[in-house]
DNA sequence: TTAAATTCTAGTAAAACAATAGGGTTAGTA
DNA sequence: TACTAACCCTATTGTTTTACTAGAATTTAA
């Protein structure tokens, strides 16, 4: 489960777009580029991958920017990942999206394999039970 | 927490030789690769950085082999790991390994860093917990 | 009409990954 | 003493992934 820097910067901008005031919730590319300090083209890329994803919405134009597609509560970390690095599961024999045979002759008794999906599950579970507003929370407090 | 090649083929190696029996404990390259399914020349590269690790022990010349260093029950996956792939975080601001700075302007309230922290305990905690010994014991019972 | 903004595709340099190659050293055995 | 089986060690190579960079096209507000 590493994290690339698309999947960091995207998180980032996730997190950004999320604890910003109801009223300019809107952010430009630019906005989110200079305040994380994040290269402004390469952004640009992964908030389009976010779109195409269904987690943001944009508007085009002139006071244009981005926005959550939907409540900080109803967005998780897990859901951020995986659309910007793939797969969560370290190995693909035991990953939920990807799965794909690892060519031992038994997998149901792998002791490699039984051991990496409780790696994978422990992930999950926290990826995907963490929303944006959950990490809203874990600081603001 | 991805799990490379050579992250993998070691586990496996480990493994394997973990479950040897006591008189026949040492394995040659060639055994190992073979029944694993391994390339040989890589898993040669691998097992020397094991043995350079202090994870194996082995024996030269004729009737020579690689055999655990330590009694299964006292080597973890997360130092085979950790040898083999380096720091178990995702990212290096909470590696205890390898820590680095990720820029933000206050770490000790980044969102993003508390929850990674607690994804990287996740992962440790089990492979740290896990000794080669656990390993079989999941699938010989 | 202009300027500010997103959209979309392509390209590229550097690093990481997964081997492969080959010569050197050690040790058992005929 | 050969010979052979095994580990030791370093370098190289091809492929893929990563982290950008570039630029042209489109949309919208003023």
């Amino acid at each position: 489960m590493h994290l690339s820097k698309r999947g960091e910067y995207g998180l980032r901008a996730m997190i950004m777009l999320a604890k910003a005031p109801v009223d300019e919730k809107r952010l430009t590319i630019g906005e989110i580029a200079r305040e994380e300090n994040i290269p402004a083209k390469f952004l640009e890329q992964i908030l389009l991958s976010l779109k195409n994803a269904g987690l943001l919405q944009s508007k085009m134009g002139a006071g244009g920017g981005y926005y959550l597609a939907r409540p900080p509560e109803q967005i998780t970390l897990g859901e951020i990942k995986r659309t910007l690095d793939g797969p969560i599961a370290p190995i693909r024999c035991v990953s939920q999206m990807a799965y794909q045979s690892c060519g031992c002759p038994d997998e149901e008794n792998c002791g490699l394999r039984l051991v990496m999906q409780d790696v994978r599950d422990a992930i999950a579970d926290i990826l995907d039970n963490t929303s944006l507003a959950d990490v809203q929370a874990r600081i603001t407090n």
